[in-house]
DNA sequence: CGGAATCCAGACGGATACTG
DNA sequence: CAGTATCCGTCTGGATTCCG
């Protein structure tokens, strides 16, 4: 029996090959890099150095990995023109394109409840402490 | 306006406080265990060994790590009802309802593109194949 | 039953140096 | 400019053991 579940929305497999392939895309998403190379490229097609100027903190190695990911996984399209110096751009596929729409969704949820998160977890923090030890303070 | 990203779809600043917080929520969802756990969730209340036994492959660590996060994010609420043998409950909070609503949308985009991804692999594989060496068929 | 603690291998990812 | 290759520390996460 492999692991993995099927359908998001009906579990009563929650083991399927199907949804193994859901949960790579989800990984996708889930990627430090990934979706913000995607969202950047919305707007027009970028060139490498462009790329790695925008996204704040990313290694050149790190952005090679995830242009390759997403030039593999159809969701970006590499263009090379060869001349000198080398000019690559890279720019959304059809696909990437239709991927923005989920991702803004989810997106949009996370920015309109990042308050309640971080309440919640100030407020699971808070109980944490009280368990550490009877009044540490004043020793 | 305040300085820095207020819109997902606007990303002149891809590095600001506000993006770096969308980032986590994003990588929640992206988490190998996160989501399924919460799929599952979604119909009832569950026990600590219930959610072991339908989510095929997960660690006891894992799950409680995924659990106290979820918990922590304030997705998830614990019950335990102080019995012998100890019995344990987890259900979705209302905030971990309302997430399910966009996660269940790219779920299902991912669901429908699928075979379009795949097949780009296959095709991006392929041509990765013949850079390896001219013609090593019939060596 | 529902964890917590420990150990440890392997993956991840940054820094650096080199190349066409 | 746009990578590739290598080194190497960090973190992730599985297996195991013990505890209330």
């Amino acid at each position: 029996m492999e692991p993995g579940i099927t359908d998001v929305t009906s579990n009563h497999d929650l083991h399927s090959a199907d949804c193994q392939k859901v949960s790579q895309v989800l990984a996708r998403v889930g990627d430090k890099w990934s979706i913000l190379i995607v969202m950047f490229l919305v707007q027009e097609p970028r060139r490498f150095s462009e790329i790695k100027r925008a996204i704040n903190g990313i290694s050149q190695r790190m952005l090679t990995l995830c242009l390759r990911g997403l030039e593999r996984d159809g969701l970006i399209k590499r263009t090379v023109y060869a001349v000198m110096p080398p000019h690559v751009e890279y720019e959304l596929t059809p696909l990437g394109r239709s991927l923005t729409e989920p991702v803004i969704a989810l997106g949009t949820w996370a920015f309109e409840h990042i308050a309640d998160i971080e309440a919640a977890r100030t407020a699971f923090d808070m109980q944490e402490e009280n368990k550490g030890g009877p009044t540490p303070w004043q020793s």
